[in-house]
DNA sequence: GTCTATATTCAGATAGAC
DNA sequence: GTCTATCTGAATATAGAC
């Protein structure tokens, strides 16, 4: 998926500008007059819009998954592998706008043929991981169904803070990935029996 | 904001193609022509594409949230109304696509101006009324966190359900309103201490 | 209230010079 | 690899007839 160093310089750009504007909203004109280039260079390197959507996603998507790895790579302790998995994840919602922001605009577009790809390529690997990880530290029934569960309230949280801190229940404390962290590792200790305390302990 | 009948025709079909498609990829002869109409006339109707999103927006929102109110004077036992509350949203959620994306997109977007004006005029009645039939139900050290914590188990799920179909650890059952309110209402059981079981059995 | 016709701007995309 | 120049179509928006 490099092309060179051109290409990602271009990439950086234009998942900016998707990120931030979305798709549509966003001229080849736009990503090529803040790069200094013409909009014809672009069609040099990507032979036309579409490629240049896709290839932004691959290129923000990919990469970033792959810190999951080293984080379970890092920690044996199962708990403290979870808690830095999610403290990952958190953080990276929080304040990564280019990767949260196109992570859901894929989930709104909802484009069956790229979501299908996306979850192939991209998502089955870290969720399966996910489903391992949280096994590790309790038992439940269903740990894909605790899983989406997580992963819902992390999302669920990042997102709703925006309306959230304009309504007057809000504490300002609340937008921050230590304190979701925390409250999502309870959460996880509630809906699910520890397993093994002696090992997590 | 109901300015007579024709004007609701056409926001009927402005909201739908906006909550499908964007707002920056709808045209005004998308939408005309869908209507039978010439983009002319829409100017007529509508100062201009701006004033026709908001008013779409307005139009959706507005006379969703008061089913809200309904339920709460239908049911007067906290757990059934919780249920029954849990159920309407996670149904809209899944069910009404004009209603759900247009609020992805809202929450994607993220314009200050227009999330004030949404959390202030929308959404703070709600969720406040929310944190008062949660709190009939249980006891907890702060209500509107876990207000917070339902309504993203709510989000979320439904959001990453169109991923997770993809993924070899679905099960069908799961994308549907049923099961995530009985999920929902075991996380808060879990989450929360019940509050007086004599009264809510 | 809806149309035709049109002004204007801007989009995606290409050809061909350098 | 980047440009100038340009084609083509489509966008927002308006004026004015019906």
């Amino acid at each position: 998926m490099t092309k060179a160093e051109i290409p990602n310089t271009i990439l950086g750009e234009a998942s900016s500008q998707f990120a931030a504007q979305g798709y549509s909203a966003v001229s080849m004109r736009d990503i090529a007059k803040q790069l200094g280039m013409t909009p014809a260079n672009l069609y040099y390197h990507f032979k036309d819009k579409e490629d240049l959507v896709r290839s932004s996603l691959a290129y923000v998507f990919e990469g970033k998954m792959c810190m999951l790895d080293d984080i379970v790579a890092r920690y044996d302790d199962p708990l403290k592998r979870l808690e830095m998995v999610i403290t990952w994840f958190s953080t990276l919602l929080f304040e990564d706008e280019i990767f949260s922001r196109l992570l859901y605009r894929e989930l709104l577009e909802n484009d069956d043929a790229r979501m299908k790809f996306l979850s192939n390529e991209v998502f089955q690997g870290p969720f399966s991981l996910l489903v391992q990880i949280i096994g590790d530290c309790v038992q439940t029934e269903d740990p894909a169904l605790l899983v989406v569960s997580v992963v819902s309230l992390i999302i669920g949280h990042v997102q709703i803070a925006k309306v959230f801190k304009h309504l007057k229940e809000n504490k300002p404390e609340y937008n921050q990935p230590e304190m979701l962290t925390r409250h999502v590792m309870e959460a996880i200790l509630r809906l699910a029996k520890p397993v093994d305390a002696g090992r997590t302990a």
